[in-house]
DNA sequence: CGATAGGTACGATCAATCTCGTACCTGCTG
DNA sequence: CAGCAGGTACGAGATTGATCGTACCTATCG
């Protein structure tokens, strides 16, 4: 069961949701820029300077939360959100690197 | 440039296509069975006797060939689906593997 | 030849989703 | 306190995609 915040647990994160986020090329970009960073590291939503409107970077984020991708923790006044390496890694090995490796577009 | 049956090289297969091909269930169950078969094994598209229209089948095997994930060569009376393993496996490698070791739905 | 089976093409329908504007909440910061 | 910046919620518009029925083509089989 997600938690309060829509986490899935490890077990929960299924492979649908999963591939259905990463088909989105905006949350490939959120999900490579994260894999670039060092591990645990977090950011804002904003930080990324995708190209759309505010209400739509929230709702890839929710796409990217739901799916068990990210997690975002309030900090304050914003929210940060941190890739999930070690969970995806442990259900879908190698789906990191392959998103990782793709070109910027 | 794709071929006459819609067919992409192996350096046109992008991650975006493949992600949304393998997004829907039911190609990925159709990708799933092919994986279990031995290298190059062919099968006719009413073979994976899919829940839906013959119409909606023709639709989600031109979406697997068009991504790549396929190839479909005429024979005959039929059409024969067979997985571009190796072109997958050098283009996303490992990627095959995840989805080959989802649960069957 | 006629019937049937495997597939495709086209057009329609319905659901999902990407996108946005607006309104709103919450902390900072002057 | 007033303003602003980061985010969310909600509802609307537009687009994509899954599904189907029908018509059609081609090969096989009786």
């Amino acid at each position: 069961m997600p938690d309060d915040e829509g986490h899935p647990s490890v077990e929960e994160i299924e492979l649908g949701p999963v591939l259905s986020a990463l088909a989105d090329p905006l949350r490939r970009r959120v999900v490579r820029e994260l894999a670039a960073e060092p591990d645990g590291a977090a950011r804002t939503c904003s930080s990324f300077g995708l190209p759309v409107s505010k209400a739509t970077v929230t709702h890839h984020f929710r796409a990217l939360r739901e799916a068990g991708l990210i997690r975002q923790v309030d900090r304050g006044n914003s929210r940060m959100a941190s890739l999930r390496r070690a969970d995806i890694e442990q259900r879908f090995p190698g789906l990191l690197d392959i998103v990782a490796a793709e070109p910027e577009e």
